[in-house]
DNA sequence: GTCTATAGAAGGATAGAC
DNA sequence: GTCTATCCTTCTATAGAC
């Protein structure tokens, strides 16, 4: 009667292989990293390594999808409700800046767009655990705005997805191409202040407008 | 008297190589194409391949940077002039992420991210050669929109890079991560109208904005 | 300069012992 | 399940003939 389906999952050695291949591939891509480098890292034979995954390209893959589905946790990308809206908007502007900006999370999206062609099902999972989520809780936010007079869009999740292009310009884009290694909090502040000035003037209702 | 400084540049089999490594390096990245290949491709022999680039690495970051030099050409993105601001701006907006769109240009993108830990070089070759460049002509073109009294933009280099960021989003996010192959007319059409849309309902000056 | 052929190294994957 | 040792392939780079 007593079902052990995941044992297998929780090998320590598994574990040992999971953590130290999604080191590696996080941090050298695919073509970088030899499975002989993972079996090093991970303290295990090769042999074990290909018993618990069949080829490179399927630890890769696991990897991956697997570090996309994680890295997530936008449930505390919310801000502290706040008699401003601008206020909001600049802390919630804020944490989606820092975390997009975080080391681990740059060079997954640089791993998952460099791989993209080899390995398309990494840019969906990617896309569907990363962008498309963000889109959905921050266009929620957005509507509830609306309902509560405080903003007045027309479309919450267009907008959503507008607004984090703004954030991902400038400073984000130079970091993901390797330039501008650890922003200054003062650029990261500016950077939203810009997207929150544009989005408000084109979008607040009320006298903040102006 | 006579000068032949860069004859060899012109060399039909170097051009060759140029070219065959180009197609290969953009289309599958650096770790997935040999020196075999792109001899193959060249219709030349390794040996003359090495007589010409001394390594592989060599040649991936010559290839590379060379292409983010040419791939810009970004001279005739500027619109036609119109009587409505509007008009000028989606058709700016337009040129530009068709640009962007283009196979080619999101290969090199891929390509240059996917690599930026490896050839740091080339991370900085692409931002001097692609966004800055556009952010420099079209923060002019705002700035002349300004001058004329069509726009109030306060800071147009940025306003131009908020602008582009509102492009590379949804749509181009989706497209660089290999999703959403190729996108239709109208989908592009809705992406530039949201982002013309924004910006001149936060900056347009005149009765435009409403 | 160009080719053919190959050296030398490294990587992915597996056989067999425990 | 795990390890050691090894096979086979593929890769980068070069030597030597033309």
């Amino acid at each position: 009667m007593s079902i052990q389906s995941d044992a297998e999952t929780e090998s320590p050695k598994r574990q040992a292989i999971i953590s130290a291949a999604g080191e590696l591939f996080v941090a050298h891509g695919y073509g970088a990293v030899s499975m002989d480098a993972v079996a090093r890292a991970a303290g295990v034979s090769k042999a074990t390594l290909y018993a618990h995954f069949a080829s490179k390209d399927l630890l890769f893959a696991s990897i991956i999808s697997q570090a996309c589905r994680e890295s997530i946790a936008v449930a505390d990308i919310l801000p502290d409700p706040s008699s401003d809206i601008g206020d909001e908007l600049s802390a919630l502007g804020g944490r989606i800046l820092r975390f997009l900006l975080q080391d681990r999370a740059l060079a997954i999206h640089r791993v998952v767009i460099g791989e993209s062609i080899r390995f398309p099902e990494l840019g969906r999972a990617f896309y569907d655990n990363g962008p498309a989520v963000l889109r959905r809780v921050f266009g929620a936010w957005i509507a509830r705005q609306n309902a509560a007079g405080r903003l007045d869009v027309p479309e919450p999740e267009r907008a959503a997805d507008l607004f984090c292009g703004m954030l991902r310009t400038g400073l984000y884009l130079r970091a993901s191409l390797g330039i501008a290694p650890s922003p200054s909090e003062a650029e990261i502040d500016a950077t939203v202040a810009g997207a929150v000035t544009m989005f408000l003037r084109a979008y607040g209702s009320g006298p903040a407008t102006d």
